[in-house]
DNA sequence: ACCCAGGGTCATA
DNA sequence: TATGACCATGGG
């Protein structure tokens, strides 16, 4: 993947979808709660739990952590998966408390943070990506599945490529922009809810402007 | 009814 | 190292 080809397909994305304001949360305690809630869950459900979280006040990591862990999963409920995510919350916690707080870790240099967060049990390499990017604002590319998917149907980058040489990939050709790299991601996202169904329809479905389901958003394509 | 969603862990071969 | 099973709710 060239520098040129990266950026592209940002404009493009971009111009489409417009600006995506992520991530809804209000501190950097939620952002890391929601990172964990979303795994592989509709961001629907996981708006509800944390609601529910927010209701009791448990928004914080020592009131996360002292609460009961069953009474935890019965507030998680809406986002699936309660008991594994409760655990996971926990387990977060107990990490981020003994490491002396958001403003502790705040202060610690990009690879240890990620090290540290890796090292947390139900903590993977896009939940720890989500929590470096959109909690701590570090210049981290955070790869998933959609990622994968849009890009290897663009031709820019193996179906089966691994999670840490997609992420190089992209920070190998793009500015380590936080700005840039937080909308990127959102947009792929963005993106991966306007695939045509059941079956995508072209090879960049659906980025290109002869997309039949394309509809008045298409973009045209760009020179090459 | 079926498939998917802003993944990760663990047991097995 | 590489699959498969498992976790579980809500919407299309």
């Amino acid at each position: 993947m060239t520098p040129g080809q990266a950026r592209r397909v940002y404009d493009r994305l971009l111009a489409r979808h417009g600006p995506q304001h992520w991530w809804p949360a209000d501190t950097a305690f939620e952002v890391m709660v929601g990172a964990v809630l979303t795994q592989n869950t509709a961001w629907r459900n996981v708006e509800r739990a944390i609601a529910n979280l927010r209701a009791d006040d448990l928004l914080e990591p020592r009131r996360l952590l002292a609460c009961d862990t069953a009474a935890l999963a019965v507030r998680l409920r809406p986002s699936g998966y309660f008991n594994v995510k409760a655990a996971r919350l926990q387990a977060l916690c107990r990490w981020l408390v003994a490491a002396g707080g958001v403003e502790a870790i705040a202060g610690w240099p990009t690879e240890k943070l990620r090290h540290a967060l890796l090292a947390v049990k139900g903590v993977g390499p896009e939940t720890a990506d989500d929590i470096l990017l959109y909690a701590f604002h570090r210049p981290v590319f955070v790869i998933d599945a959609y990622t994968r998917r849009l890009f290897s149907r663009l031709g820019l980058c193996a179906p089966d490529a691994g999670y840490e040489a997609l992420r190089h990939a992209f920070e190998r050709v793009l500015p380590p922009d936080v700005a840039l790299f937080n909308e990127y991601h959102a947009l792929i996202v963005a993106q991966a809810k306007h695939v045509c169904r059941p079956r995508p329809c072209c090879a960049d479905c659906c980025l290109r402007a002869d997309c039949p389901s394309a509809g008045s958003g298409a973009v045209e394509r760009s020179a090459g």
